[in-house]
DNA sequence: AGCACGCCGACT
DNA sequence: GTCGGCGTGCTC
């Protein structure tokens, strides 16, 4: 009787592929140990998924395997799992998924356990032998009394700096072996925890978090709602401390931006543990090692950002996902998992605790609180001197702007340069097409069929709702008050610094964002500059707003506040209350008060009004109210389809058919197809379809039900499209 | 997704 | 006359 072994590879076909085992193979695979195996004219790795006797195919096309790579499963039961539910959560096949949860290197057939060390010693020959008889070979004699007083590992043979072609005369003459072991993974941790800080004393509100967050050890999920500067990483370090001293590891994601080396200092002082660190930026070696040594359980802390969520472990004890609201956490490319998702399901399958920190939680995560799934805790005292942010809203409806600066604000800019501060200017645009504006009398032009504003889109001359795909050509006037200074598009960063330039020649400009920071490194340098003082005026996107803290600025700027307001993106509002938030909570100290500006063409616009009066936690709940009436995200359930295709109509008659495949009720909601922004430089169109329902799982079936047939649908060869499950960008 | 095979333009 | 463009077809 032959065996097949089911594999999962790397390919967007949503099947596993069968293989023989070879006689030379007797050993069973593992369930979920790679495999190599011919795949079409290539070889591919992939993962075993199961092992039977039985296969309808044709036994002719049936390849074998070429090779077993590892004796067991790569990835613990739990993340196996979690795999398989992540592909079926975001449409993709479970190679895929395994694929982006492994590390490179694994990908490519490297080792799984961790690195072998070589170990020197003498045989029983060469503990027999008498020194003196090789008086002649003194670099012999050397090697043999250092190996009779110890075995030696390789390293240790060259950092005593012995003779090597002495060891090979050694190792010849039976004298000396060279043994491979495993390095025993260094557990002592979990025996004793050795602390070198002493804990910060808790306040009541931060010892009472710690006290529902570790009364139990199994899954829960907790939302811990700290505001800036509440103390929530000495919340983290009290709990990690629990669970380290049970002999648990701690996964810790943070956003893309927040691994600094002040970060993981912050845990290495007080732990003196193993802290694995995994980022991007690592070499596939690097990010290798760091796996094996989580997953033997020798780094107690693992710290990274969101691809480390699949970092297996050996010990789980928690897992804390901080700056929970952070967009850094959804990946964009491929398989777009939310981290932040999948870290509350890999909780569940590990049985472990799982908090997500911030100070301002997203609509998500809000809802769960707020409906009971999640723990709902709040830290809202500051640790150290309160610090008075002024606040203040410049209403810019018909006043002349240079570059998008009001004169009030130029003049607040010198009076804060005069004195020697810093001045820190937002301009948040990144990607967001702004609603067309009236400039007399602050009118935004609204969708006649939706409550929402259309976009702008210059390149077609059409304004579309990005909620039904209505569109007009663009109007010439006003709706409102019939006028004409109908204002398009506002100002990039760009020529916002270059105006910035000759407004204030003698206070240096710095202008920080994708373009300006794209090479490795050139943020860090940037950020050196300021914070040494070199520059005095600082212009940039949010980017500027995370986890970075300016003591010298005391006055922020935001100018693009109506473009993120009303943005085609439902989620405009909510990002904007969270840059806000975090802005205001960053600018000045205790010595020198800070102040936020917002120029607005709605100075009483209730929004704004509600956040800056109440504060975010209320402005969030407003919002969500606003998000359950309108039927969107968190309250149903969204998927986008993005198509290209060089002809626009090939695009919009595969969304089409597809849209034909889905349902319509009450319960279920088609939108589209409706034109996503020209992308001129690939010189393809891109058009998007969206579809959302009340049910989760309702969404999954019929979604399911959908690509089945898609594959079927002959205009689907015309086009390239993907799906993005839980869109964070719907541009 | 790769990587092939397969038919039409600007080059030694 | 060839080198090479990327259209479609398949992968156990």
């Amino acid at each position: 009787m032959s065996l097949y072994v089911e594999v999962a590879l790397p390919v967007p076909l949503k099947r596993d592929f069968s293989y023989r085992l070879p006689e030379s193979m007797p050993q069973q695979p593992a369930i979920g140990a790679r495999v190599k195996v011919p795949f079409g004219r290539q070889q591919l790795i992939g993962l075993v998924t199961g092992v039977t006797d039985k296969c309808d195919l044709a036994p002719a096309q049936v390849k074998p395997i070429i090779e077993l790579l590892d004796d067991s499963a790569l990835l613990p039961d739990p993340l196996y799992k979690l795999t398989q539910w992540a592909a079926r959560y975001y449409f993709c096949s479970h190679g895929q998924m395994l694929s982006q949860a492994i590390p490179a290197a694994l990908r490519k057939g490297a080792d799984s356990s961790r690195d072998t060390i070589t170990q020197l010693q003498l045989t029983e020959a060469g503990r027999a032998a008498d020194p003196a008889s090789i008086k002649r070979a003194p670099a012999q004699q050397k090697i043999l009394m250092e190996l009779a007083r110890s075995a030696l590992t390789d390293e240790e043979f060259n950092a005593l700096e012995l003779s090597k072609s002495g060891l090979k005369a050694l190792c010849d003459k039976n004298w000396v072996e060279k043994l491979e072991i495993t390095q025993q993974p260094d557990l002592s941790w979990r025996q004793l925890l050795v602390m070198d800080e002493e804990p910060h004393k808790l306040n009541k509100e931060q010892a009472v978090a710690v006290a529902a967050m570790t009364q139990e050890d199994n899954f829960s999920c907790t939302l811990l709602e700290g505001i800036t500067g509440s103390g929530k990483t000495e919340v983290y370090l009290a709990t990690l401390e629990h669970h380290l001293k049970q002999g648990r590891q701690a996964l810790i994601l943070v956003p893309e931006i927040g691994l600094t080396p002040q970060t993981i200092n912050r845990f290495r002082r007080r732990f003196r543990v193993k802290v694995a660190v995994i980022h991007s930026g690592l070499t596939d070696n690097a990010r290798l090692n760091a796996w094996r040594d989580a997953r033997c359980g020798e780094a107690a802390i693992i710290i990274g950002t969101r691809s480390a969520l699949f970092t297996p472990m050996k010990y789980p004890g928690v897992i804390i996902l901080d700056e929970e609201h952070d967009s850094s956490f959804k990946q964009q490319e491929g398989v777009g998992y939310h981290a932040r998702d999948l870290a509350v399901m890999r909780g569940h399958l590990e049985g472990i605790p799982v908090i997500l920190g911030t100070a301002t939680p997203s609509l998500e995560t809000l809802n769960n609180a707020l409906s009971g799934r999640y723990r709902h805790l709040s830290l809202s005292k500051r640790a150290g001197a309160a610090q008075n942010v002024k606040q203040g809203i410049i209403d810019i409806r018909s006043q002349p702007l240079t570059a998008g600066l009001s004169q009030p604000l130029i003049n607040e800019m010198r009076l804060h340069l005069d004195a020697g501060n810093q001045v820190l200017l937002f301009l948040n645009r990144r990607g967001f097409a702004p609603a067309l504006l009236c400039h007399e009398c602050g009118h935004l032009h609204e969708c006649d069929r939706c409550d929402a504003f259309f976009t702008l889109h210059q390149q077609l001359g059409e304004i579309c709702c990005h909620h039904c795909g209505n569109q007009y050509p663009i109007p010439r006037q006003c709706h409102n008050c019939g006028s004409t200074m109908l204002a398009g598009q506002g100002v990039g960063t760009e020529q916002l610094a270059s105006v910035l330039e000759k407004l204030f020649p003698k206070h240096p400009v710095v202008r920080i964002d994708r373009d300006t920071t794209r090479l490795k490194g050139s943020l860090e340098e940037h950020l050196g500059a300021i914070h040494r003082g070199e520059y005095k005026i600082l212009v940039g996107t949010q980017m500027l707003a995370k986890g970075h803290h300016f003591p010298d600025v005391t006055l922020v700027g935001l100018l693009d506040v109506d473009g993120a307001l009303f943005s085609a993106d439902f989620r405009a509002p909510e990002r904007f209350g969270q840059l806000y938030t975090q802005v205001s909570g960053r600018a000045g100290r205790a010595a020198k008060p800070g102040m936020v500006l917002l120029q607005t063409h709605q100075g009483d616009n209730p929004i704004l009004r509600d956040l800056m009066q109440r504060g975010y936690g209320e402005f969030a709940r407003s919002q969500l109210q606003e998000r359950q009436q309108a039927l969107l995200p968190p309250a149903w359930h969204m998927v986008l389809i993005r198509a290209e295709a060089h002809n626009p109509q090939d695009a919009d008659s595969f969304l089409n058919e597809m849209a034909m495949l889905l349902p319509r009720d009450r319960e279920f909601e088609v939108i589209g197809p409706m034109p996503a922004p020209l992308d001129r430089k690939a010189g393809k169109y891109r058009r998007q379809l969206m579809f959302q329902a009340k049910d989760r799982t309702r969404l999954q079936k019929e979604t399911e039900r959908m690509l089945a047939q898609v594959s079927q649908l002959q205009s689907a060869k015309k086009c390239r499209w993907s799906l993005d499950r839980d869109p964070q960008d719907l541009l």
